[in-house]
DNA sequence: CTGAAAGCGCTTACAG
DNA sequence: CTGAAAGCGCTTACAG
């Protein structure tokens, strides 16, 4: 492998100049800036991101956490972390946690060993110990989609899962759903129950409680588009009718929920942006040495499609 | 930030015997290891993986580019990589190139400066230079579901394109339709002009030449479900049935083509075992500091489900 | 404008 | 079984 001693020697020069022209810092002579273009072009030499890492203490790479990737909404995050982060001259390690808090102990030590600049979180198990292991670290880290977060310290790009569920829970009221159930994440996720929860309060607000997805209810609230889906296939398989028999909403607007056979009903929300938007914070922190400490809110107007519908007379049997 | 020499004062040993128990590389007498392991605990300290690998050589880390995230066949494939890199302690820099090839050299030297070990390609543009640019600079590579390269240092791990292109076309040509069109990816992808090559000649066999999906075609094969799916889409919003007009099928079964309102006809592909599979060829041939070398095929059997039906009597008009 | 020197935090033979 | 020493490939003040 060459190095830059090997470009050094050949150029003629101290490794100080080739590191200097690679990094376009200090001036250099126009004459002596061409023998080291042309050194490294000669030699094909890339610099070690590894021996520049340790030495400037910065690893210019940020971790991405989702709990999966499979997911269309947290690929679609993950897919703006990474445009962002390219374009600033970042790698993103990307990990999979599935909300196992023991993958994300894992997923914790290996971001900290790794000496990652910043974490983009996007979904967690709840009551996570992630984020303030990494805080603790000096490791900036913003939550995309997680609510507001107590500490801090930590950057947050949400949604206003209150007013969303209200609106979603207002469209329900209005189309006669008396009896409606709520449907949360296999995974544990911090989310699923701040939803389940601003969802509950728009039911209560109405004098109503929740009802279970199989015990006669007329709509059902999913916790997000993905769930959403399958909730519609198991319904269906079930011999009820979308939305005749029973309304199903989703929450993200993944691509997927536009669908001819799918139109689905449910609250947007654009995960490339976020994802955008947070490497961008994180990154002006990672540069300023500091925590992010900044909050920001989405906005999700609810988008109504064909998977709601007036509640029917009679109760469905499932 | 505590550092090995750190943990090493206060434990009263040397730097090497710090490092020895961490590693659990040469023998340590139990009471040293102890003191060693209480310093490490009270210090909380944290290996510097940066430092690590710039010794040793190794980043322990391997690189996973796919052109697109979102499509759920490439997510499964990141996801089986993740787990087996993770498992094997390695960590995972995921690109998202969007078959372009100006992403795909930024992306190469990147993983080409951050010293990866290796390389799992799920997806490039045609004729991307990246798998030479990763090869001759020594780094293992495997191609996943992009067929046999000619490149006899790649690894490679398959689908049988011409046998599945095959019962594809058995299958449409035996429910009578002859008039059947090929769609490929937006993106120029490698495999998509593989597939359609098998399908041209599996059509050829029978006689038959590719029609245009909107030139009276009876059936439309995709190159993978995420397409066959948006063509059902398409094709509907244009007042055409499916299956009763058009009949369409995919490639990869994600788990969404077996969804009650999809139900889509498939060939069926294990990209979570194809990501496993992958990283265990890598792994291998970075450990033993030789190119993968090694190809092998998944074996696709075709999945009827709802989106084909006999062709109608008359060509449907668009 | 250029180069000599120190050092980032580890690993790895090698002595003892 | 333990430690002193060299060195991985860079960056970064600092002299000159």
């Amino acid at each position: 492998m060459t190095t830059l001693l090997d470009v050094a020697r050949r150029a003629g020069v101290s490794k100080s100049t080739v590191s200097n022209v690679i990094r376009g810092a200090a001036l250099v002579a126009e004459p002596t800036r061409l023998k080291v273009e042309r050194a490294i072009a000669d030699t094909g030499y890339h610099p070690n991101a590894i021996a520049r890492a340790l030495k400037a203490r910065t690893s210019k790479a940020i971790g991405i956490v989702v709990p999966d990737l499979t997911n269309l909404f947290y690929a679609g995050l993950a897919v703006g972390v990474e445009r962002a982060a390219n374009a600033l001259g970042y790698a993103v390690l990307a990990t999979h946690t599935e909300c196992s808090p023991a993958t994300e102990a894992e997923t914790g030590r290996a971001l900290i060993e790794r000496q990652v600049d910043g974490v983009v979180i996007g979904g967690m198990s709840l009551g996570s110990a992630l984020p303030t292991v990494l805080l603790d670290r000096g490791i900036p880290v913003v939550l995309a989609s997680l609510g507001e977060p107590d500490d801090l310290r930590l950057g947050a790009i949400d949604h206003d899962d209150e007013v969303a569920m209200e609106k979603i829970v207002e469209h329900l009221y209005e189309l006669g759903h008396r009896r409606v159930a709520f449907v949360a994440q296999e995974l544990q996720e911090q989310s699923g129950e701040r939803r389940r929860l601003a969802f509950t309060e728009a039911l209560a607000r109405r004098g109503l409680v929740p009802v279970d997805i199989y015990g006669g209810a007329t709509a059902v609230v999913a916790h997000n588009d993905m769930l959403a889906i399958a909730t519609i296939d198991r319904l269906e398989r079930r011999g009820l009718r979308v939305p005749e028999d029973v309304s199903v909403t989703g929450y993200d607007d993944v691509p997927l929920a536009s669908h001819n056979r799918i139109q689905l009903t449910t609250v947007r929300s654009d995960a490339l942006e976020m994802g955008r938007r947070a490497v961008e914070l994180v990154v002006k922190a990672a540069l300023e040495g500091r925590p992010v400490a900044h909050r920001e809110t989405q906005n999700n107007p609810l988008v109504i499609r064909r998977t709601t519908a007036r509640a029917p007379k009679e109760r469905p049997a499932a």
